[in-house]
DNA sequence: ACCTGAACACCGTTCAAGT
DNA sequence: ACCTGAACACCGTTCAAGT
């Protein structure tokens, strides 16, 4: 909804921002990827970055929204039926940004930016889950429980890297009505 | 094992400062307690602790064998029987050093020494988990998807806590033959 | 062998000054 | 409004020097 030119602007140089520290913060991780790199890469002096964002933190954030928008539009896209293949797609795709997933979790009591991101993303995870779950088969009364539980085994995959045959065995028990 | 006088000081020594780091790393977080503040609770300068462990990671893991021997100690004296219980009780514990969890995480990739605790740590807790479950009535053809799935479950109540009642239900779920 | 003061190379962030 | 040079208050770690 930029109206003005100058509006415009900013938010062109916040995404240029953004989409450079999606490549460093995804690639090499929150932590190693220091503001000062994040400023060479965007073409900036470091100070520059807090023109735009609050702190690190805030810069995660957008990173994070930018990352969770693109793969929300695949998923959506994906052939709906089997429910393991496509608990197994999410488990894989995450396992992209990995990384960022265990910086988001152990920064989130220094964060409440990054707090409320993790709240909202937890919240639309569930909903998404559950879905999927009654799609499985699994009885109403137990889908509470089976919902954290598959949410709770996806991201223990991406912290413990499994091989593929593992996933597949894991994800199908959490399909199993 | 420590045989010489000098070896008996040295060890009581790095004792101390395990003792030190294990309150303020517990307490505060890995990263908010500094090699300084650490330091100063032991009353030594912060480059002497380097002459006992190479480099903080390394504290971190005597920290956690401290705590885990700590905690295996009670869990061997845990009534039998109810597996449910049995559960939540080491979820309980776990939820103690949830900040430490989060830590070993997100620092794994960095530390070699702490990548190989948390390795044995898994291997010991999924051996243990599998008694349970086999114990539960679970199918062998199923215990091992099973036993990463509790592991995952629990450790996931840990970096998102939860309702007493639903950390109840989950482990319910969990061992559910 | 054990401990330290001083220094090193960083880090995220702030501030006063420029345009 | 946007950007920067310089500085601040840290951080973990190293090194040469003391005992």
């Amino acid at each position: 909804m930029a109206r003005t030119k100058r509006e415009q602007d900013r938010d062109a140089k916040r995404d240029e921002i953004v989409a450079a520290a999606r490549r460093l913060f995804v690639d090499e991780g929150f932590e190693a990827a220091s503001i000062s790199r994040l400023a060479t890469a965007v073409g900036v002096a470091p100070n520059t970055l807090y023109w735009y964002f609050k702190d690190k933190d805030e810069v995660l954030v957008a990173v994070l929204d930018a990352e969770f928008s693109a793969r929300m539009a695949e998923y959506l896209l994906l052939p709906p039926g089997d429910v393991t293949e496509r608990l197994l797609w999410v488990a894989q795709q995450l396992d992209r940004v990995r990384r960022l997933v265990a910086t988001v979790h152990a920064r989130l009591e220094k964060s409440p930016a990054l707090n409320a991101w993790h709240e909202r993303f937890h919240a639309l995870s569930e909903e998404m889950l559950r879905v999927e779950l009654r799609q499985a088969g699994v009885a109403e009364a137990a889908i509470g429980a089976r919902v954290k539980i598959s949410v709770f085994a996806i991201e223990g995959m991406l912290a413990h890297p499994l091989p593929e045959a593992e996933k597949r065995a894991i994800c199908a028990a959490l399909a199993a009505g």
